[in-house]
DNA sequence: TATACTGTCATAGTGTATTATGACACTAAA
DNA sequence: TTTAGTGTCATAATACACTATGACAGTATA
């Protein structure tokens, strides 16, 4: 997998996880990769995988088994919606918004983010 | 200064001396505060602040006169609206738009940031 | 029971961001 | 010329992310 510079690794192996259950390409009660095998796959240390797992568990997004591995926890697609949305709109979105005023970014440049959210809009009719 | 977690310390001075300059607060030919001066209103040590400036020096975004200080370079503005924009909308507006796709952001949620961009398009008239 | 998976813990080593501090050369102003 | 302000370089110490590796306990299956 390739890494973003400036973010920790183990950050962006929970993001990714986290990115997939919100994809729903896995859901509740399945098991998720384990700790060995993500970690041969991304070409990381099995500590750095264990690292995420263990943010994530504490988050309540996935749950352990004893000798058999992690699974995605119950509700945690709809709490990560939660969790996400909460973050994004309180922390993230700020410093777009500043930058797009600072840089005087207009519709043109913008027009695949105000197509995204166009096509959000209808999906709720 | 208050300090994101989760990115470098030199970048974030970089980030906000780049952002006083695209604001107009400092112009070309102005001089930057002093390697020592910033470093104690930062509450952060001399060689981080020395860090940032050499980084912002190679960008050509400011100069150095022996003795003196740092100064804002000529166009410095200009090449860091261009510079900043095509970062913006190469590296960071994809993630952005992965995120406004996953978490199913509509323009109720986002109600600000359509307001930023419309207020921006009206500036070109 | 033996084997091959799971997670978990401990230890040690590497790289790098950040701090702390001292010393030096250059420049402007008293 | 002295003083105080610039940047710059070098060194050492601290903190932490990441790696490498070994060992151990629990679980499922042949």
């Amino acid at each position: 997998m390739e890494f973003n510079e400036t973010k920790n690794i183990f950050l962006q192996i929970r993001d990714w996880v986290a990115d997939q259950i919100l994809q729903g390409k896995i859901v509740s009660g399945e098991k998720i990769p384990s700790v060995r095998e993500l970690a041969v796959d991304m070409e990381v240390n099995r500590n750095t995988v264990m690292r995420s797992y263990a943010l994530m568990e504490e988050e309540g997004i996935i749950e352990n088994k004893r000798g058999i591995g992690f699974f995605v926890a119950a509700d945690a697609k709809r709490n990560l919606l939660k969790m996400q949305k909460q973050t994004f709109l309180n922390n993230e979105l700020p410093s777009i918004l500043h930058q797009i005023e600072v840089l005087k970014l207009n519709s043109e440049d913008l027009q695949t983010l105000i197509q995204t959210i166009q096509s959000n809009d209808h999906e709720n009719k």
